[in-house]
DNA sequence: CTCAGCGATACCGTGCGGGTATGGAGAGAC
DNA sequence: GTCTCTCCATACCCGCACGGTATCGCTGAG
């Protein structure tokens, strides 16, 4: 089969990514032979060239250029185990969900009560990230994440609808439209919207905003507007008003989890969230339609915990 | 950031579904005392129990059993890593293109006619498998695939569709039901349906195929029955009748590719496969729709090949 | 009680990963 | 042209860790 070893495909990263053996032996605190002999090592065991080495110029060949990319995959998923096998060794089992704050759509009170309430259910501690929600799914660092659809990338990840919710524009009192009954897109050109870290660089060159609060309090001051799901208004300042946006496609809050998890207690945690958005928006039947099948799977298991 | 070693990964998967020492050892070549060794160092390096040892019988622990199932997607992606690095320096760039043999649709020859008049079109190589197609994506075998949805795990992979056909019963004419004008699933109880490698195996326990060839003559001989996509017909034998199954679900082909490739070679074929098949069915309008991000990013990139 | 099976431990050799010193080839200065 | 600087490759050496053999210790079966 003839694997590459973690070790080279760190190695390799480095020096692909530098595109300069010296400063990636210094990257990786080494120095620059070994490194050199490592890489041409790894090029014999794949019978492949990787780089290629001008005197004064060091530059990724196509099979290098997929080397790059596919290896970092291996390295990530690497990280990822070790990270996930950690957590389910710890003495103390427990969930890992991450939130953005006020943006659970009110309903993360009732779903962690009724989660508690389940047999064998586990300790739920809540992490709060703003940008790269979905990245601590897939660094194995949490068992589960509340994002919004649309979402940039889902891939890798098994989702449970919970909410669909119409935006609204959330202004100040005192701003030109706070006074309409609805919006559009359209009426938004010029104004600063939110960035938050993490998000589209190029789109708005708004503040970069970190959480809930400094991003109402922002909005408030008048530096920037914002278009939010409905249910942030539960959480609104008085001087802050909310108008529908009528061609804002309606967002859908899910509960997503690395595709291929296993661990009943997140299989529970699944289940009872998808139940009690169910109840809470009447739509009972599509309550644990669509859960995705490896976590449905076990939802039949003895006890376990998060991993 | 602590990462286990691919080796160590292959000796702890080996242990891990052997249950035992000795055995394990066995099977990877060498001795059983520095296989104990290494797994009691990646123990210590994750500083996680993996194995409770009996001493008369091994068991996995639950942070084993993560390890387990994260493992082998570290070693899966380490392995289709290798292989894609390996194809994309060979001598004679191409695109390996898996199908299913009779279940192209009909377009293939016109996608690979399109596609050769492309500026820049690689030779396509075509691979073909009944069983496992997507194995061969997953592992870095082949560049694209024609699967049909719906499909059993489409996890990791972009798709774009081509064609979708209304499913029907393939009987010899002397069939009990070769007369009937429309038929549905619940008239085929008891009939003896294919079963192919690596398909459900609880599923319907008739022979095994392993060819569009064997299936037809198989089934002109009353050993089968087969709901297949329409144009199947296409490819008849005089003795063989096809009849419109009213309750069976559209089938529809797609291209599937890992996801993440980033080839120009191959987003030119998912261009050119996508207009074709749109043409040939008038849906002009879908075509190009749904070619996933990463492949539709790099179509405007210079020349490459396939990986 | 004895024996057999199996994993852990002890000990040893060697191959490989990493270090230092040096070579050699191309690009730029003059 | 040649001098020099940069940067990767080569040569050589060392220590460790990986793998092998021998043996121990535990435990369950008879």
């Amino acid at each position: 089969m003839e694997r590459p070893e973690v070790r080279e495909l760190v190695y390799f990263t480095a020096v692909a990514e530098e595109l300069h053996f010296g400063r990636a032996a210094a990257r990786l605190g080494m120095s620059q032979p070994p490194l050199s002999r490592a890489i041409q090592q790894l090029e014999r065991r794949l019978g492949v060239a990787l780089l290629d080495r001008g005197s004064r110029r060091v530059a990724l060949t196509e099979a290098g250029a997929v080397l790059l990319r596919e290896g970092r995959t291996v390295l990530d998923a690497a990280a990822a185990a070790a990270r996930r096998t950690r957590r389910a060794g710890r003495a103390d089992p427990h969930l890992v969900l991450v939130i953005k704050p006020g943006g659970d759509g009110g309903l993360l009170p009732a779903i962690l009560d009724a989660y508690q309430a389940e047999p064998g259910a586990l300790p739920v501690e809540l992490v709060c990230s703003f940008g790269e929600r979905e990245l601590l799914l897939r660094e194995g660092r949490a068992d589960a994440a509340l994002l919004h659809r649309p979402h940039p990338d889902l891939t890798g990840l098994d989702t449970q609808d919970l909410l669909t919710e119409p935006q609204f524009l959330v202004v100040p009192r005192s701003h030109r439209l706070a006074g309409r009954t609805r919006v559009c897109l359209d009426d938004l050109a010029g104004e600063p919207l939110p960035r938050w870290p993490g998000a589209s660089e190029g789109g708005s060159p708004g503040p970069e905003v970190h959480d809930l609060g400094q991003l109402l309090h922002l909005i408030a001051l008048r530096r920037m507007v914002a278009v939010l799901p409905s249910s942030i208004r539960d959480q609104f300042r008085d001087d802050l008003v909310a108008v529908p946006v009528e061609d804002a496609e309606p967002t859908t809050l899910v509960l997503a989890w690395p595709e291929h998890a296993t661990s009943p207690a997140l299989a529970a945690f699944v289940r009872t969230a998808a139940a009690v958005a169910g109840k809470a928006t009447g739509t009972a039947a599509a309550v644990a339609s669509q859960a995705t099948g490896a976590v449905a799977a076990v939802a039949g298991q003895a006890t376990g915990h998060g991993g």
